[in-house]
DNA sequence: CCGTAAACCATTCTTACGTCA
DNA sequence: GCTGACGTAAGAATGGTTTAC
């Protein structure tokens, strides 16, 4: 579990996705559902579509997929549908969301476009570029030298801060989406081992300040559109490829812990249906047995076996067939008779209450 | 069918941090 | 207590692949 970064006031609005997870709750009364793609190979074969609804952990982010539909491909197999109850609801991040605008599609929400909007008036502007370094990148990009100025202490965030905006690459390094981005390009720490002097490693981390800025961006839409990826890569002043790797290593960490709730889940549906199974052997034992010892014993016809509305099971007792079979069948409902296999009720013939039930 | 863009995935690499001698 | 080597987890970045259009 995770941490999560708060910024701001804790009085915030909700994020809409959240709003519609409790509609979620409340329409279906279902706080997880796991479908699970059987039969099909490839990605298929592991297809899972998980609705983790109204848990605080900021791993619970899948259903925001739906705002792609990408991760929407039919699974092939049969789906299992595992249900669990919701988590109790904790109050959805206490961050605020001052200033964290989306551009639409149509880009109305220019968020990025003021120095005013949004973090910079949390201090992002320090991070700007340092006059020096400012005016290195005038007519070029900034080079390393510009980022080796300004390394300081790794435990100061601030200082971490401004010099993760200061790190430029030399300006060949850039891979085909860096280029077509246009961005003036950072320098990766693999390309900043070969510095001028080979002593300094420069920092690859983000702040902690832009990471929780990403952070909070990702709780509303985990994945990106162009324009929102510019308005955050110039809201953070990073480039735009870095916001598209950020988001997708953050999808891929929440793919991961998903994938271990997930495991850990059918571990216990695995271990529940084990026992189930065992509990179930059992009882086919005991029922043979019981036949061998009475040949008389289980001559019933199936449609005298009745459910029993309180526990439904099939009610029945150790006593005389026959006659438990009738008195059951006239307590109750005749709506609950069983008549059919493929909806069979289970069968307890040596007590009412079934083993585990509680 | 082909090209392109976006997303995914596996992997590499860097950094931060804990442990231990 | 301080220090450096070492291991490891987390995260940033990359290249290849898949998918939708």
């Amino acid at each position: 579990m995770e941490l999560e970064l708060s910024l701001g006031d804790a009085s915030s609005k909700p994020f809409a996705f959240m709003e519609k997870a409790h509609r979620q709750v409340a329409n279906k009364g279902l706080g997880f559902s796991m479908g699970l793609g059987l039969g099909s190979a490839g990605r298929d074969q592991e297809e899972q579509k998980i609705h983790e609804v109204a848990d605080d952990d900021d791993d619970d982010d899948d259903g925001e997929d739906d705002d792609d539909g990408r991760d929407q491909r039919p699974s092939m197999g049969l789906p299992l549908q595992l249900d669990l109850l919701p988590l109790a609801p904790v109050p959805r991040n206490q961050a605020s969301h001052q200033g964290l605008t989306w551009p639409s599609d149509n880009g109305s929400s220019e968020a990025g476009s003021s120095g005013n909007v949004g973090l910079p008036a949390r201090g992002l502007d320090v991070n700007r570029l340092p006059s020096t370094a400012v005016t290195a990148a005038a007519g070029e990009e900034v080079e390393d030298g510009a980022a080796a100025e300004v390394e300081s202490s790794p435990n100061s965030a601030a200082s971490s801060f401004q010099m993760d905006f200061c790190i430029y690459r030399g300006g060949n390094g850039g891979t085909k989406r860096d280029f077509e981005s246009g961005e003036a390009e950072r320098t990766s720490s693999r390309a900043s081992d070969e510095d001028d002097n080979g002593l300094t490693r420069k920092k690859l981390r983000l702040s902690k300040e832009q990471s929780a800025f990403l952070e909070e961006s990702f709780k509303e839409h985990n994945t990106l559109n162009p324009k929102q990826k510019l308005a955050l890569a110039k809201q953070l002043n990073l480039r735009p490829r870095q916001v598209e790797v950020w988001f997708q290593n953050r999808r891929a960490r929440t793919k991961l812990k998903q994938t271990e709730v997930d495991c850990e889940y059918l571990k216990r549906c695995c271990e529940t249906l084990t026992e189930e199974n065992r509990r179930l052997h059992k009882e086919l034992q005991e029922l043979r047995a019981l036949k061998t010892s009475n040949p008389f014993y289980m001559q019933l016809p199936a449609t005298t076996l009745t459910m029993c509305p309180s526990c439904e099971r099939v009610a029945a007792t150790s006593t005389a067939p026959s006659a438990a079979a009738s008195t059951a069948t006239t307590a109750t409902d005749p709506s609950t008779t069983t008549t059919t296999t493929a909806n069979r009720p289970r069968f307890y013939p040596f007590s009412h209450q079934p083993p585990g039930a509680s």
